[in-house]
RNA sequence: GGCCCGGUGGUCAAACGGUUAAGACACCGCCCUUUCACGGCGGUAAUACGAGUUCGAUUCUCGUCCGGGUCACCA
C-alpha cells in the first residue's frame, strides 16, 4: 500500500468554525499515524465574496494548532497548484473524456424549459425538480449541430439507470443506493466551470488523496463520486465521513448561529492545546481511559474505528475542564505569560505582587478571561458590608472581627518582611497565643482587605500580595468603619 | 415527500452475543481547608419502543417513533 495522503480543503470564509477544525485534525492524524502526507488545498471558486486576508486566517490557525501541511499553496509540491481557481484549465478536458466514453452527455436545456417542462415541486419545504434525462440521447450529429451553432450547454454525468452502487466507508461501513434514485448532476457549467462535486473528484484523484475526511453531509452523495471514479477507470479514495458537531440536538454549531469559532476560544483564553484536545474527543474516543493528549501524541494514539457515527453537542462545560486541566499543568512562568494580559485587565496599580497573584489563581482559573472579575477588589476598595464578618463555623461576626482585626494590625505592623510565608507564621503565632480558631483571626481580615466574601487565596496571600503599606491602611479603615 | 445515516445517563462516550452496562464532564454529599478552588472519597442518573433470531441481546434482523443529512449550472 503507498503512501497515505489526506488534504483539508477549505473555502477561506476568514473564519475556522470548530467542526472544520475537527476535519482538519482528523485528517491530520490519519495521515501522520502512518507517517503520510497531510496536504492544504484551498477551495476558493466562490463566485462572490472573497474575504480579504481569509487564507491567512486558515494558515495560522493550522500553524498554531500544530498542523502543519506538508504540501500547499505557500510551499507548493509535486502536485499544485493547491488552489482551486488556479486548476481550471483542466476540468473540461475531464468531462469531454467522459463524453466519450459514454459516461457523461452534453445537456442544452435552458432553465426555462426545465422549468416549463419539469416544474420543481415544494418537498419537504425544499422546492425540488429531478433532471428527465431530456437530453440523453441526442444524437451525435444532434450535439454537434447545436455545439456548432454555439448553443449554451452543461456536462451531466451519466448515471446507470438500473442496479445499485455502493462504496465503503471506514466509519460508516457499506453504503448502497438504488443507482434510479441519481440525478444525472451537472459536472461542467454553461460558463465552462466544473461544479464543486466534480472538481473534488478530479482534484482528489490528481492530487493522488488516499483518504477522503469530510463531513457526513456528504455521505449521500458518495455514491456519485464513486460512479465518477470507476468512470475515468480511477480507484476511489478510501471515505472517511465525520458526523457534525452540534450546537444543540437540532442545529450544528455554526457562525450564522453566533457560535464560538476557534478564534473566539482562544481569544476568551482557552488554550489552542486543550481546545484541540477536546475537539479530538467530539465524535472520537481512544482506546483506553485517558482523555489528554498532545496533538503528538494523538498521532500515535488516534485510531479510525474510534470516530463515531452519531452527532456530538459540543459541551462548553467539559471544554472548560479539560482547559482548567491544562491550565494547572503550565509551568508558573507560562501560566503568568499567559494570564498577565488578563490580570492587568483588572489590576492597573503596580505595587502588588503578581507572582502570589498568578500562584493563587492558577489553581482556580478554568479560562483566562474569567481572572479580572475574581481580581476586582485589588484596585477597588469597596464599602464593606457588615454581614460579611458573619460566620457560623468560625463564631465570627461584626463584633467580633473588631478585636481580630486591631490584634492582627498590631502583629503585621511589627512585620517587615511581607512574603506569603512570614505573613502566614505571624498570623498562627497570633491565632495561637488568642486559642482561637484560624478562622477566627483569618476570615475577617479577608473580608477586611477585599471587601468580598470569595477571594482567590486566603487573607495570607492576599497580604502578602498587597504588601504592607496597602494591607495596613485598608484594615485601618475597615476597623474604622465597625 | 424519496433516498441515505444515526438513536447507551443532562453531555461526550466504552462495551463489537454472556459485564453488578466502564470512564469523563455536569450535579449532589462527605473529607481537606482562613473563603473559593485544587485534591481525595462516595452518590443520583442510560441501552427510544415493539416484535423476532438465540440457551442468552445494548450488541444480529424487521417494524414503529425520534433526530440529522441530501435531493442546484452553491461550495
Amino acid at each position: 500500500m503507498g503512501k497515505v495522503r489526506t488534504r483539508f480543503a477549505p473555502s477561506p470564509t476568514g473564519y475556522m468554525h470548530i467542526g472544520n477544525l475537527r476535519t482538519a485534525l482528523y485528517a491530520y492524524l490519519i495521515a501522520k499515524k502512518d507517517g503520510g502526507d497531510f496536504i492544504l488545498r484551498i477551495e476558493d471558486t466562490d463566485q462572490g465574496r472573497l474575504v480579504e486576508g481569509a487564507v491567512d486566517v486558515i494558515y495560522n490557525t493550522l500553524k498554531d494548532c500544530g498542523l502543519y501541511w506538508d504540501e500547499g499553496p505557500d510551499i507548493g509540491g509535486d502536485y499544485g497548484p493547491y488552489v482551486q481557481s488556479e486548476r481550471m484549465d483542466n476540468y473540461l478536458e475531464y468531462a469531454k473524456k467522459l463524453v466519450e466514453n459514454g459516461s457523461a452527455y452534453y445537456c442544452f436545456c435552458t432553465e426555462e424549459e426545465l422549468d416549463s417542462r419539469i416544474p420543481k415541486k415544494e418537498e419537504g419545504g425544499e422546492m425540488i425538480r429531478r433532471y428527465d434525462g431530456h437530453c440523453r440521447n441526442l444524437s451525435k450529429e444532434e450535439v454537434e449541430a447545436k455545439l456548432a451553432a454555439g448553443i449554451p450547454y452543461v456536462i451531466r454525468q451519466k448515471m446507470p439507470s438500473e442496479g445499485v452502487t455502493t462504496f465503503h466507508d471506514l466509519v460508516y461501513g457499506d453504503v448502497s443506493v438504488e443507482n434510479k434514485e441519481l440525478e444525472d448532476q451537472v459536472l461542467i457549467k454553461s460558463d465552462g466551470m466544473p461544479t464543486y462535486n466534480f472538481a473534488n473528484v478530479v482534484d482528489d484523484h490528481l492530487m493522488g488523496i488516499t483518504h477522503v475526511v469530510r463531513g457526513n453531509e456528504y455521505l449521500s452523495s458518495s455514491p456519485k463520486y464513486n460512479l465518477l471514479y470507476e468512470a475515468f477507470g480511477w480507484t476511489p479514495p478510501e471515505y472517511v465521513h465525520c458526523a457534525p458537531v452540534m450546537k444543540d440536538e437540532h442545529q450544528k454549531l455554526s457562525k450564522r448561529n453566533g457560535d464560538a469559532s476557534y478564534q473566539d476560544l482562544v481569544a476568551k483564553g482557552y488554550l489552542t492545546e486543550a481546545v484541540l484536545n477536546y475537539i479530538a474527543l467530539l465524535g472520537w474516543s481512544p482506546k483506553g481511559e485517558r482523555e489528554i493528549y498532545t496533538v503528538e501524541e494523538l498521532t500515535h494514539e488516534f485510531d479510525m474505528s474510534g470516530i463515531s457515527k452519531s452527532p456530538a453537542i459540543f459541551d462548553p462545560e467539559k471544554l472548560k475542564h479539560i482547559n482548567a486541566e491544562y491550565i494547572r499543568a503550565l509551568s508558573p512562568e507560562d501560566f503568568k505569560k499567559h494570564a498577565m494580559p488578563f490580570i492587568r485587565q483588572a489590576v492597573k496599580r503596580d505595587d502588588v505582587d503578581f507572582d502570589i497573584l498568578c500562584e493563587v489563581l492558577q489553581p482556580r482559573t478554568e479560562y483566562f478571561s474569567d481572572i479580572p472579575e475574581k481580581l476586582s477588589f485589588i484596585d477597588a476598595r469597596p464599602d464593606i458590608d457588615p454581614e460579611l464578618y458573619n460566620s457560623k463555623k468560625f463564631k465570627t461576626n461584626a463584633e467580633t472581627a473588631r478585636p481580630a482585626l486591631e490584634a492582627s494590625l498590631t502583629a503585621l505592623e511589627a512585620l517587615d518582611d511581607f512574603t506569603v510565608e512570614s505573613v502566614h507564621s505571624t498570623l498562627l503565632a497570633l491565632v495561637e497565643s488568642l486559642g482561637v480558631k484560624n478562622g477566627w483571626i483569618l476570615g475577617p481580615l479577608r473580608v477586611a482587605i477585599s471587601g468580598v466574601q470569595v477571594t482567590p487565596g486566603g487573607a495570607v496571600e492576599l497580604i502578602a500580595a498587597l504588601g504592607k503599606n496597602e494591607t495596613l491602611s485598608r484594615i485601618r479603615s475597615a476597623i474604622a468603619a465597625l
